[in-house]
RNA sequence: CGGGAUGUAGCUCAGCUUGGGAGAGCACCUGCUUUGGGAGCAGGGGGUCGCAGGUUCAAAUCCUGUCAUCCCGACCA
């Protein structure tokens, strides 16, 4: 490609609308424009990293003996209707009517199409297992997209859904995507970690999310540098703490504390730590109260406590509807004496001895709580957010923390979907079974971004040369002089016969002003030739991620530049990296 | 959906407080010079000031409404 007929429109100056790195460079070097909020073109260049990327998850996908089909982005109402999802789905999901008044949606994503496809053409256990996907556009009308391609309403993705006999091959198709999903991702170029995650909405038992490590994500992630454990902090374990206290326990006392609300306040009037206080939290579950308890020096994870629930919709009880109810203001509610709705206990209260705890009183708290004599927790349940430094759930080293992007995620879905539409086989003995699905997905939109988060200098761009949208750019750095352009030329044609991909900058512009441009946009490789390097039959060769240019003889550069290539790419193919 | 902010040229923004000429830099076009890190000089084109009402002799500027965009939160395979 050369230069001065690639669409590739760059800026000067960062929009004011893109906050982050990814959204703010994608942007500037010409890779997309914003048509709305969280919908995007894909500009040349940017079409290519992505259609790059597809290619890698392509492979990855079929090796693993994965088949590719393409679902309609446009379902009727009837499918989400028979999953239940039709309602469940809520706002997220845009619909629309067609002249006759039925009702479709755009895809948010395809368990449904693809269930109600497979029932009704899979009838034997002799055509199980079935592993099937697509790379395509999702819409999912996100109240608040943001942060550029990180999170659009359109966005690409590869969805792929495993259909099985029953669990042991589920299982063996769960591994088959965990491995595929770390060969892309490694291909990709991408320092990443597969951890433990919640399941969320999409329901099923077991779920890795892939996270693309960068400072910028949305996600936190704890891991233990000793063991292979990880996970999201949603999920998150660690091994619960109890207090060193061997005391006695003493009678229950209820003390005045006029006014004081927060742990801090509490604590600090009454002369105790943090860890001796009992944190008692309302909330209303699919409609109902529930208290839940965490130690004063620990916050609840509102995600355990709803897969403890097992609820649709969880949220902190308002304090006007606990005043009308128990009578008492929120920061004195405690779970002594609590009538009339179930306690969900963290692993750590019962541990408590003499604990201080509202008393469902307004300023009064009670002191020397002891669970189990003065209030009885029906429920014990991991519910605390884990932090950094407490001893990893399998072997007890002490926990790290990083931030990561979300690019992919697998699930075991069971036969949720395939009970809901009554998608079954007949098994070897005649019997009628629910097949046993998973699904799988890779956000390949989103993985362009956060490939840009990750890899970045104040400059632009650093492409893994995996996924870059030409491996390297020649730069003659004039094209006035003709002996430069000719020769600038000749090794443009040299690299395209060795299948390098090539950009030629044949523009009229200063030499500045090309290196500025190839650094925003971010090509692997730079060849740059200039008199000084033509009269010495060498030229500049430099890697955009080092900062070290080298002269390198121009005999034979085309082969030579072909390995290069190939050396980095076989670097990212190898497992074990 | 709650809170905050912003809409003026392709991009970044000034002008608005205190009403009267629509501006700057970059980008674009022409010419000359320049050519190893976003050049210089000269000339030029380009905007219903988001949109709709209102106040006024007069509105980018004041008022009301509305739409869009961004940020925080809630939400979220």
């Amino acid at each position: 490609m050369r230069a001065s007929q690639l669409f590739a429109p760059t800026l000067k100056e960062t929009p004011a609308e893109a906050e982050v790195i990814s959204h703010q460079l994608l942007l500037r070097a010409g890779f997309i424009r914003k048509a709305a909020a969280g919908i995007y073109t894909f500009l040349p260049l940017g079409w290519r990293v992505l259609k790059k990327i597809e290619n890698i998850v392509r492979e990855e996908m079929d090796r693993a003996g994965a088949q590719e089909l393409v679902l309609p982005i446009l379902q009727p109402a009837e499918v989400w209707q028979e999953s239940g999802r039709w309602e469940l789905y809520g706002e997220e999901m845009f619909r629309l009517k067609d002249r006759h008044g039925r009702s479709f949606c755009l895809g948010p994503t395809h368990e449904e199409i693809i269930t109600a496809l497979v029932r009704n053409e899979v009838n034997s256990y002799k055509q199980l297992p079935l592993l099937l996907y697509q790379i395509q556009n999702k819409y999912r009308d996100e109240r608040r997209p943001r942060f550029g391609l990180l999170r659009g309403r359109e966005f690409i993705m590869k969805d792929l859904y495993s259909f099985d006999r029953d669990e042991a091959g589920l299982e063996e198709s769960y591994w088959k995507m965990y491995t595929a999903y770390s060969n892309v991702f490694r291909r990709c170029g991408l320092k990443f970690r597969a951890v433990e995650a919640d399941t969320g909405a999409i329901g099923g038992n077991f779920s890795h999310e892939f996270m693309v490590l960068a400072d910028t994500g949305e996600a936190r992630v704890v891991f233990c540098p000793s063991c292979d454990y990880a996970a999201n902090v949603e999920i998150a374990q660690s091994v619960p703490q109890p207090l060193h206290t061997p005391d006695e326990q003493l009678p229950l006392k209820k003390v005045s504390t006029p006014g004081k609300r927060t742990v801090e306040e509490v604590c600090a009037y009454l002369g105790v730590v943090p860890q001796r206080l009992i944190k008692t939290l309302l909330y209303e579950a699919d409609g109902q109260l529930v208290a839940a308890l965490v130690r004063g020096d620990r916050e609840l994870n509102e995600i355990k406590l709803q897969n403890a629930l097992g609820c649709q919709k969880l949220k902190l009880a308002e304090p006007e509807q606990i005043r009308k109810i128990f009578g008492v203001s929120v920061g004195y509610v405690g779970p002594v004496g609590l009538e009339g709705i179930p306690i969900y206990a963290d692993l750590e209260i019962p541990y408590l001895v003499n604990a201080v705890a509202g008393a469902n009183a307004d300023d009064y708290h009670w002191v020397n709580v002891n669970p189990g004599r003065d209030f009885l927790p029906a429920n014990v349940v991991d519910l605390r957010e884990v932090r950094v430094g407490e001893p990893c759930p399998r072997c007890g080293h002490p926990l790290e923390g990083c931030r990561g992007i979300e690019v992919g995620q697998i699930f075991k879905l069971g036969t949720k979907y395939s009970e809901a539409l009554r998608a079954t086989y007949v098994d070897e003995k005649g019997k009628e079974r629910p097949i046993v699905m998973g699904c799988y997905g890779i956000g390949i939109s989103r993985t362009m971004a956060a490939a840009v988060e990750q890899h970045h200098d104040e400059k632009g761009i650093i492409w893994p040369v995996s996924i870059a949208p030409y491996q390297v750019v020649v730069i003659p750095v004039s094209v006035k002089d003709p002996l430069l352009r000719e020769e600038a030329e000749r090794l443009y044609k040299e690299l395209e016969a060795e299948g390098v991909e090539a950009v030629l900058d044949d523009r009229d512009e200063r030499a500045g002003v090309k290196f500025v441009e190839a650094d925003l946009i971010g090509y692997p490789l730079r060849l740059t030739l200039g008199n000084r390097t033509l009269s010495q039959g060498t030229v500049d060769w430099k890697w955009r991620k080092n900062q070290e240019e080298e002269a390198v003889p121009r005999e034979g550069l085309g082969r030579r530049v072909k390995e290069a290539i190939q050396k980095s790419l076989e670097e990212l193919n190898a497992p074990g990296t």
